[in-house]
DNA sequence: GTGAAAGCGCTAACAT
DNA sequence: ATGTTAGCGCTTTCAC
């Protein structure tokens, strides 16, 4: 369709390797060669065809990226981070949400191995099917390098890993509503890791109380819901609650709201991510910092030199990013 | 790297071409050299080469998305319906966040041109730089087609635009606001449709005052903590605001509450899309729908149909899709 | 119905 | 320093 380097190079009254060359700044061609050919290649608003080059090349510039959900902030706050440092390097980011559906996901894998990125990401943390954990090692095995973010779905000779301690996060939550005085802390959670920091927390001052427990608890709506009508039946409520991310404390605190509990007066609620609008939210979120942008960065870097055939050391084949604890209004003491 | 469609040929002692047919299908091939293919093709693990593919076929498969920023949950949420469509007609995307940088546009309308993608949807709402203008229309113009999102900086007859009426949501939001008793409203946006829309029905009532005006506002933090502060510092207040899209409502609304100020006995406000969010704030937030799901959908449909040769009728060359004021919890009546 | 061959547009190795 | 040529892996005529 456009203009094709055959049309440059005939213009030029060059053949097509030397235009070739000229336009990829090869310091083999003579200078005057070279001005004549991007001159005419400007004047033709020749653009190279990516396709072709990627065919030769047998790389086409592109990363994937691979989250559970897009509309879930902390993954587009990951993905952005992702993409930041992506272009840095000269790669475009193709992002690839999967919702959960683990034929989706089998699609996103069949699409790398095809040969259309360089390397992807794994940021989803879902436990992967027996079915994908199979492709997904064939992909790593025979094709792409692959860098997992809090995915340790695989040994990590295999694929780097980006992590953060899961089991910390509902930890440090837990702990700190301890230190504020409650005694009946509820926990929401899918992850059996973040179940144990929570439990861990807990058991160091004999709170420990299965009663408080909503585990397996997902991201959706109708379990937010499922939780709170129970919250509201129990006979001892929690005065406090650790909820696994940041978009389900927010769904929960407002679900509650309406019901005439008052945060955190009633009920302390602590969210984990520390997603941009936590800081906005009214009462602003207590939560745990997951550092996204250095993750996502260093994922990228890493990626980038596997894909340039590094051999990355043994120090950065797991590498555990330090998380924080933000203070903030959705959390109050509690006396007896 | 990986296992060719020569390799396949070879172990089914067929040629190259008879494999390539049997493999896409074709029935022009021997039911019997169909499977025997088939059978060695799934021996293999063959994948067919993408970037091959891409070549011959003239298309990548590939649909190219453009949003002003992916962390903004509205365009997170417009990302995930147009993903979806594009699927379903078995297209990836691949997602482009210009973060309101010109250069970043540039790279990917010159991506684009490279020819990695079969088509774009554009949705970025900011005005182009003239520079970009040109570029993208010589792209829409002698590349690849192009489907706008609530943004009409070409003639229709060149790219088909699916949008809402932005008058209107500030419009409908004022308007509301009005109903409710309130006759010093506030106002803050970039957008001038949008004020217009705002002052329009300020006017209706003989209501309109610009010392209520903060135009032009951006969605950074500052714009908003400067706004804030002057509400706090003005002899008379606005009872009422109305905020451009819910992610600035919601940061003012938390920044007011912080200075003892009360959602909404104290100042009413109002948002714009519906992100999934607002309906979790606290107070849950009065805002406008935006059809995103419909509108990406379209948008999918529409290009779709170009990239396989279609002509579209002038009828969806400009699409308006309803949009719709949801009476939440951060508004309430105002008696003088 | 199948094989042979042309060619998509480009890069890179090899001649000259 | 430049031209020629051989592919990259695939699809698609065109003979047979």
């Amino acid at each position: 369709m456009g203009v094709t380097l055959k049309d440059v190079a005939e213009k030029a009254g060059v053949s097509i390797g030397t235009a070739s060359m000229a336009l990829n700044n090869s310091d083999k061609v003579n200078i005057e060669t070279y001005k004549k050919v991007i001159s005419v290649a400007r004047k033709l608003h020749y653009v190279p065809n990516a396709r072709a080059r990627a065919l030769v090349k047998q790389s086409t510039n592109i990363i994937g990226l691979v989250v559970p959900q897009i509309i879930n902030p902390f993954f587009a706050e990951l993905a952005q981070a992702v993409k930041d440092s992506a272009r840095k390097k000269g790669y475009n980011l193709i992002l690839c949400s999967t919702d959960g559906k683990a034929d989706e996901e089998a699609r996103y894998i069949e699409f790398f191995k095809s040969g259309m990125v360089d390397g992807a990401i794994f940021a989803s943390q879902e436990s992967l099917t027996n079915q994908n954990k199979i492709i997904l090692e064939e992909l790593i095995a025979n094709y792409i390098p692959v860098v997992n973010i809090n995915s340790q779905e695989f040994g990590s000779d295999l694929v780097p890993v980006i992590k953060i301690d899961l089991e910390k996060t509902s930890y440090l939550a837990t702990r700190y509503l301890i230190e504020l005085g409650h005694q009946r802390i509820g926990f929401g959670s899918h992850s059996l890791k973040r179940f144990e920091g929570y439990k861990r927390a807990l058991s160091e001052f004999d709170l420990y109380n299965p009663e408080f427990v909503y585990f397996p608890m997902q991201d959706f709506d109708e379990d937010i819901y499922a939780i709170v009508a129970s919250l509201m039946e129990v006979k001892v409520r929690p005065t406090a609650f650790v909820c696994y991310n940041d978009n389900s404390a927010i769904k929960m605190i407002q679900l509650l709201v309406e019901k005439g509990i008052r945060i955190p007066e009633d009920i302390s609620i602590c969210g984990t991510d520390n997603i941009l609008l936590s800081r906005y939210y009214n009462p602003s979120l207590t939560t745990i910092n997951i550092p996204k942008e250095a993750m996502g960065q260093k994922a990228i870097e890493i990626l980038v030199r596997i894909i340039a055939g590094e051999r990355v050391a043994k120090s950065e084949l797991d590498i555990t990013y330090p998380i924080e604890l933000l203070k903030r209004k959705s959390t109050t003491t509690y006396q007896g």
